[in-house]
RNA sequence: GGAGAGGUUCCCGAGUGGUCAAAGGGGUCGGGCUGUAAACCCGAUGGCUCAGCCUUCGGAGGUUCGAAUCCUCCCCUCUCCA
């Protein structure tokens, strides 16, 4: 490990910013010491589902957690469970999803790896999936792994417990789920793991078998789990409440803007850099009326784009935000279609550009007052457009221009 | 293995022969208000050139003029007993 500048009682302090819990905080400061005096860097792992390559913001407030381990020099193990990913993924919902094969476990890590080098160092991350020891495991062995654990203390889990007395399903694989996590704490010896406070259950079973397996249990350390747009449910690809971390930088500024002004200080707190007395004064300002609080959404959502894009391309989303929205302009870069006919039939026309999921509800749209030709409201559903340029707008967010050349 | 409960539209959940494209809530979408905020108010929410027609209530058959509703078989979930 290379020298750094921070003691362990500083490096501490630094880590625990942005945490919920950490387990325990004694025997990190311990761990953090015999690191910096033996020169031996700590293990920390934390694991990542292979099955929704897509990371949001929500996914970031982990990854960057990872980060800061990796900025005191910490060893970072980024595990990817494509051994529990091919069982088939319960975590918590009714659903099933279905097993992914090699290949899409494969494809989906590498679009990970891809997306998470945005935020951790591509040198000091160690890639590691848990097929390479789990397979290997014999029947044996995991029926051994197995008795280390009871069927109560598994059901003391918020989420197997709720479902055992809704009297829902709950299959044994689930039940499985921890003890093949915390094998992987096992199996890597890590120091430290990380976790969303949902991990919380999971990371505990981890110091458990770590025990049972004549290891030092690790430290856990769990973090905040980031609401959605909507401000209430956790941000999730499923929920659609989400803002990915590749999205294009019009759209990661419009959402961003979309946010509520009280979820804006938790989107602050959780996903900048920018420091807790600095967050605190733009607050006061806000609630003195100096700062208008769409300013200072505006300077958070700049931050954002600029570190998953860049300053530059910020400032365009802002600016072309601040266009469309705020002026009841038209955006630059809109879908454009060449018609020949001048009548059309909204509605169908709509559905034929994908602007619409049917005719139905390109009907509705039209009788809600929803579709503007030219900043003004169409109310009927057939139109003639004539020859020339002619932009359409569909609700809030949907654009295309038609070129209209009859021939 | 035995007994019982249940599977309804994106989700939850009502509906037990026609009045059912199926109450209510959530979500979503649209409109209003705004800062594209949030909250709130109003409306829409299977498909189809749509006063009509077509396809939905776990699956397949059947009864009936008519089935989400009744019958048979099958699949799935839960509970109790073993």
């Amino acid at each position: 490990m290379k020298k750094t500048p921070l003691s362990p009682e500083e490096q501490l302090a630094y880590l625990r910013r942005g945490t919920v819990e950490i387990i325990e905080e004694e025997e990190l400061l311990e761990r953090l010491k015999l690191a910096q005096e033996t020169g031996r860097p700590l293990r920390v792992k934390a694991g990542f589902d292979p099955t929704a390559p897509d990371i949001h913001l929500g996914h970031t407030v982990l990854i960057r957690k990872m980060r800061h381990f990796q900025e005191l020099g910490h060893e970072v193990y980024f595990l990817i469970g494509d051994f529990t990913a091919m069982i088939g993924d319960p975590s918590g919902r009714s659903e099933t999803r279905p097993p992914l094969t090699r290949e899409q476990v494969l494809e989906n890590a590498r679009t990970y790896a891809q997306q998470v080098f945005k935020i951790l160092d591509p040198e000091k991350t160690k890639i590691v999936f848990n097929s390479q020891w789990m397979s290997s495991l014999t029947a044996e062995d995991f029926i051994r792994l197995c008795a280390k654990y009871t069927v109560a203390r598994m059901l003391e889990r918020e989420d197997f417990k709720k479902r055992f007395e809704g009297q829902r399903p709950i299959g044994i694989h689930e039940l499985v789920y921890p003890l093949i996590q915390a094998y992987d704490s096992v199996a890597l010896e890590a120091d430290v793991e990380l976790g969303g406070t949902d991990q919380r259950f999971n990371l505990l079973v981890g110091r458990e078998i770590q025990r049972e397996y004549g290891q030092r249990p690790q430290v856990i350390l769990t973090v905040p789990i980031l609401e959605g747009l909507d401000g209430v449910q956790k941000m999730s690809k499923s929920l659609g409440n989400y803002v990915g971390i590749t999205e294009p930088p019009g759209e990661m500024f419009g959402k961003l803007m979309s946010i509520s002004d009280e979820l804006m200080w938790r989107y602050y707190e959780l996903l900048t850099d920018i420091a807790l007395e600095e967050i605190a004064r733009l607050k006061d300002e806000v609630a003195k009326g100096i700062l208008h609080p769409k300013e200072a959404k505006k300077q958070l959502a700049l931050e954002i784009v600029s570190r998953f894009h860049s300053p530059e391309a910020a400032k365009k989303a802002a600016e072309e935000f601040e266009r469309v929205f705020a002026r009841g302009g038209v955006p630059e870069d809109i879908p454009t279609v060449e018609i020949t006919e001048d009548k059309i039939w909204l509605p169908g026309f709509l559905k034929g550009q994908g602007l619409v999921k049917s005719s139905s509800e390109g009907r509705r749209l039209v009788a809600q007052g929803a579709i503007q030709l030219a900043g003004k409201k169409i109310t009927h559903e057939e139109i003639s457009l004539g020859p020339g340029e002619h932009v359409l707008r569909v609700g809030k967010k949907r654009f295309l221009k038609v070129i209209c050349k009859p021939r």
